[in-house]
DNA sequence: TGTACATCAGTGAACGCGCGTTCACTGATGTAC
DNA sequence: TGTACATCAGTGAACGCGCGTTCACTGATGTAC
């Protein structure tokens, strides 16, 4: 911890009310959903008045992008240590899974409907093709032995989301189809679509993974 | 037009400002977003008094559960009216899209993260499976050459969704492929996640639709 | 080690706004005789 | 056709609440000499 001892005291405690306060800010979007986060509210829970929280963000969405910012990180650390550990494309999948079903709404957070009346900074595009990039050099391993697509000729020109990464269109294609596969059955599946269809969520999912995998 | 001549010209004039306030509604729902629905922004757009509108509607969630209905019933009348027609299941998935387009927030209303602070009737699940019951109907012309997977199995005893419906298991998974995999690319796109990367979202929904088709 | 000063966390009051919802009431429209 | 009555749309005031945000201020913590 040779980093926490460079710091003030005072640095320490900003860092960890900082933190608190994400806390607290999760807690509140695991219950109403992040459209209903309120500064005052999270201010009451922590036993503090409202304008207190300005000692530490700038304001609502402020905070709100700094969530935003820790769901893609917490995304792509899970994803990256779960690769490195040597999971392939079906082992990652559940692991996305896993991390969605853990807490629904930070998941619906970065990829459902936007947050009304919050509007994402730049800085939010760039993080979230990090995320991006993790999964395409997953999918670097999946077989290319798929004849080319039309699409396929189409993303070979318009790949402006993998700017200065080496998948060929194939493999962008490949990344696009489990990114959209899995957020179509996971997205239903936290919205709650599926509740009272009786079916079970997981072996829906997983059929759906082997439906990817096998191409 | 005779079953609205049977109407006092008292009745007439209810359903009229009932569906301006549907229209308000639908207008708000399309700038700010479903959550952000207000009674007395409605009000206030028609020239009336906030509390007028509880002539018409008992409330907030009252309003949203109707609109949800209509979307709905749009839905499933715009599918069936296709279907109708002769479309196929790729003409059936553009008009799929296109509906959803025509009115993104729409879409997200009842297919996207739920509306915070409303809780929907019994009745809504009822209406959504009418929906679903258009979908498997058409489904019903799939290729059904496929093999039995896992899940078709677990299909075959767990269809509450499809009860009453004479679909084979191996075509209830195809409607779900159907359903999840183009709400997968739609959902994407509506809420955004697709702008910056370059490509053309309409050649991914219709690659997404080829390998659908192509099984 | 002690004193003077600067920094900064947190408060409470206030601003202006909007929300859903209730209630007693006015005034216009329709109905019954 | 005219009069008495019932129905009902819409108003304005009010209730209680919550929101984000600003501002001047207090009091504690840290820093410099």
């Amino acid at each position: 911890m040779a980093e926490t001892d460079t710091k003030t005291p005072r640095e320490r405690y900003r860092t960890q009310v900082r933190a608190e306060i994400k806390e607290h800010a999760w807690e509140q979007i695991a219950t109403t959903g992040a459209s209903a986060l309120s500064l005052n509210a999270i201010a009451k829970q922590m036993g503090m008045s409202g304008p207190a929280l300005y000692r530490y963000y700038d304001g609502r969405d402020a905070l709100i992008t700094e969530l935003i910012r820790d769901a893609y990180r917490s995304l792509a650390d899970t994803l990256r240590s779960a690769s490195a550990a040597g999971a392939d494309l079906a082992v990652l999948a559940h692991t996305l899974r896993a991390w969605a079903l853990e807490d629904p709404q930070r998941y619906l957070l970065i990829y459902g409907t936007p947050v009304p009346g919050y509007h994402a900074p730049d800085e939010i595009t760039l993080i979230s093709s990090e995320t991006m990039a993790m999964l395409l050099d997953a999918c670097m391993a999946l077989p290319s032995d798929s004849p080319v697509t039309p699409f396929d000729a189409h993303l070979a020109d318009h790949r402006d989301w993998a700017d200065g990464h080496p998948a060929p269109p194939a493999v962008l294609h490949g990344a696009l189809r489990f990114w959209t596969r899995l957020h179509g059955v996971l997205s239903l599946e936290l919205a709650g679509h599926f509740t009272g269809m009786g079916f079970d969520p997981a072996l829906l999912f997983a059929a759906e993974l082997d439906d990817l995998l096998a191409h």
